[in-house]
DNA sequence: CTTGACTCTGTAGTATACTACAGGGTGTAG
DNA sequence: CTACACCCTGTAGTATACTACAGAGTCAAG
């Protein structure tokens, strides 16, 4: 009949039993209901939340933008037009991010293909293969 | 004659001054040459190693990882099966990270598209489409 | 040759995201 | 009924990555 406690939560995500309650400070996920005991209770629900949390953070995203993202679901009461130009924001952020891990996979891989090649490592072009577009020109025209 | 000041790099860079220090002491940048005032005298290849770590870290990458990034270039004296294994094991993890972007893509285009059709939002498969491949199953076995 | 912008070292403070107690109550197996 | 694993609140400490001084020296313009 009941849920699950916090230490199976904990078990099932990966997180710490600190971390959770944490979580729920911020307001990530929602306060449980409780047992008699005072004991949190949570619905099986939590576990994607939970784990959906750490892999958003494993991409960068701040506990912050996790609560935008998290919110985009949970608000019923804002307006459709409203969620859909946040969603479409936190896409464009997302393909951004995709094509800077792009251009790093590319470097690493023009590195690794002239390791394969040849002895000596030479001049690896590692760096260089981030530079793609980066707005801003090398600022020619700045004074002094 | 004299390479740039370190308030000329963090300009066009778009990073603080003290950070800039901040990752010589990390030894993410190397310490670079003097002027007899004592002032830092930046190569221009700095620029592009600042970016670099600015643009690393967006994308998820601890400073203690893009030293690791970094050296992967700089270590001529590894053997070249050293820095492409590295090199590959990097590829992978990047990969990895495309992966979870791409879902979570995925999972907010379907609730943006969910958004425009229909007045009301419903029930937005959010969180669900970030399930797709966690491994470790719904833990039926576990006891008690 | 002064003034203001810039730089130096060193230390201390902040924000984020945990992580670890202390001191106490709960729950169940033997 | 006791032992031990688990949970509670609240507070304090840690790691990471900056960020902000203090107190002093440097440099270029007027």
């Amino acid at each position: 009949m009941n849920g699950m406690t916090i230490g199976k939560v904990a078990s099932r995500t990966g997180v710490g039993i600190e971390t959770i309650r944490f979580y729920e400070r911020r307001g990530l996920i929602a306060e449980p209901a409780r047992r008699p005991s005072g004991y949190r209770d949570y619905p099986p629900a939590v576990i994607e939340r939970v784990r959906f949390i750490k892999k958003a953070k494993e991409l960068g995203f701040s506990l912050r933008e996790i609560a935008e993202l998290l919110s985009l679901r949970v608000d019923n009461d804002r307006t459709c037009a409203d969620v859909y130009s946040r969603a479409t924001a936190k896409i464009g952020e997302i393909e951004e991010k995709m094509r800077e891990l792009e251009r790093m996979k590319g470097a690493l891989e023009t590195l690794a293909s002239a390791c394969t090649g040849a002895g000596p490592t030479g001049e690896c072009p590692f760096l260089d293969a981030l530079e793609g577009e980066n707005g801003l020109s090398t600022g020619a025209t700045i004074p002094s």
